[in-house]
DNA sequence: AATGAATGAGGATTCATTCAT
DNA sequence: CATGAATGAATCCTCATTCAT
């Protein structure tokens, strides 16, 4: 394959993934079918097929996609800082970014968290192992380093704590049907809930002065 | 109807939602059909929709059954406490045993987290907006007794945090299927992470010494 | 059985079949189910079963009712004149007043000429035959008595004829959906509609003067 | 598309309307299923949904087809005559034609006759709007002319006379099970009652020499 | 590589009929 | 006689996946 088409396949590849995410980012993860895949994408319903295996794969490369995305904003906001505490911050203020400009791929984001990808041989299912774990360890790093600078209680558990974190985070910006009936019940406003959740996983981790 | 007609249908009302609990926690929601249950419940598909008019309130019927197991299990476990940081803990003991010795409808209760209960007139939906509800209080009423104590940070906002951590817990003691296989691959024990996750709630809202 | 009985017995026949023609009439043929017409009577619905074997053959049962009336009401407004074409104008009268005054019962007896009744053996089936029979030869007694008297063309045979007249009013007089959204779509008010028909109909067998 | 496709798939459209009409024919309007269509057109039932969008519109389809079909067979032979009562006798007897070569087809339209089509914005239910109007305004055409040719009633209203008359030629040639069933009781021949029939529609506009 | 027609298993829901009480 | 809970066959429709072109 030359190099020209190869470029072309990956750009193809890449629309697919745009368009899987918009629609479940639009109709849900259990409404989108892989129609709505190939016409959100202009190709037909078979393309798709020689682009991923199957659906369930085709849902991991996205999650994959998905997680490098955030990844790389994340990194970007950390290197600006030096310390741990900033670099901290600076994460979840990139992630609060992301979900503010693009709210429709966050929320896709999130309903993937539902799905089961039990074929672990799948190269799509290993990326998006992989990217998560990239995500993990930039995070670690940052708690590691603000421990060693006494900005961080020094029993925190860097790994087991990032894992909820990243959890926490994408749950609360992106809520659940559930937790917005329940919000709008109790006449909380999102903006308000948002700066409670993350005040709450600040003082989680930090010291006190 | 007499008594003991009402009382065996109110039995039968259970078995239903209990079997579909079950289904639920071991297919997952978008795999559990109403044949699935009906085969659960040993009875005819046809007897499902004698109780419940559909699927959706079906599972809010579940959901809401489960919400209600747990707000009683809950307040049970508060009530022997005197100040409102130990009811706090209380109350996360409480739903720690539950999650211990129920995984199954626990899991239920995460994977149904998901749905959308659009139908508001639907009485099963207002079940669960009111277990939901009474649940939140619950725990609300506990932080801002422990901020009356000095224990917990006079600037928690209780309902939004109550609503957060609730999910966090639920989420964190029923993890997702990504969430495992990334714990699975970071080999870290179910039972570190669930103290972790313990110790980072509890510090998010309490006061240090 | 006492006489009392039986005649308590004839009252709920005919109270379910009242019921049933009800819910044909409100719901159409084939969106009517035993559980509404249990509902409309005031039922429950294994006692519906007790009166008639089943759907089919209560709607063959409703089916004679009507015609009974109808003949009951036609026979009645015939008696008071003398001349066959009197008689005949008579009839179309009470027809037409029948499904002025009653529009539900005329509808239910549109729809149940859709029906197949298979089941010859069955009385109500029987029952049906023979009233449609009456209803028959009543009219074709009064074309036989005007083609006497002159006023009926006298190559008209009355039976084909009566039961095409019959057909036809009935059709015309609760047009069916198609017909309807036809008439409207050319403007043409029902009230036009049925005075053309009738018209129609007299002119098909009387001699001009 | 290239146009051989585009031509094999309105063959395979025609397919399945033929398929439809004639299950409708056989086991009636409201026995007949999807499973039924599928099975007839030697098609997987999915398929059927390729190429209409539910059952209700297939059934537009199937009629508008038989419409059109009545339509063409009518014109062609009204074509061959000049004065408009000759014109109206063609047609009755065009449709009589049809009737008598393809009986299946006729009875499948008098079945559909009782359908509601709600959905007006359906292309399907449109072209059957559409042929119906075709084919009342080429009769009306026809008693227009004969009118003015002296040969029908000056008083005749065209356009709901034509709605009625042709109503009533379906429903004579193509009887209902109840008026089957009252023919042979009344020992009629189905040759003798369409004689008599098409004798009163014509007596019904025509002036008497 | 790309297409999109065809497939058919599967799922939610309905409803006539039965039968134990 | 009357009830109404239970049944399960039947029906419409969806959608992931395949495959001939």
């Amino acid at each position: 394959m030359t190099n020209r088409m190869e470029r072309k396949k990956e750009e193809k590849r890449e629309a697919i993934l745009d368009a899987a995410a918009t629609t479940i980012a639009e109709k849900g993860l259990k409404d989108m079918t892989m129609d709505d895949v190939a016409q959100t994408a202009d190709l037909a319903k078979g393309t798709l097929y020689l682009y991923f295996k199957n659906k369930t794969s085709l849902c991991a490369a996205v999650n994959a996609n998905l997680n490098k995305e955030v990844n790389a904003e994340m990194k970007k906001s950390m290197d600006s800082y030096q310390t741990g505490s900033e670099k901290i911050r600076a994460a979840g203020t990139a992630v609060i970014q992301i979900a503010l400009k693009n709210p429709q791929k966050f929320k896709a984001g999130r309903e993937l968290y539902q799905m089961r990808f039990d074929d672990l041989k799948d190269p799509n299912v290993q990326q998006l192992l992989h990217q998560d774990d990239i995500g993990i360890e930039l995070l670690a790093d940052a708690y590691r380093q603000a421990m060693e600078e006494g900005d961080v209680r020094e029993d925190v558990d860097p790994v087991p704590t990032t894992i909820f974190i990243k959890l926490a985070l994408v749950i609360a910006f992106s809520p659940t049907p559930e937790q917005k009936m329940l919000l709008e019940h109790k006449k909380i406003s999102m903006e308000r809930y948002l700066e409670v959740v993350r005040d709450l996983i600040f003082r989680s981790t930090h010291k006190v002065r």
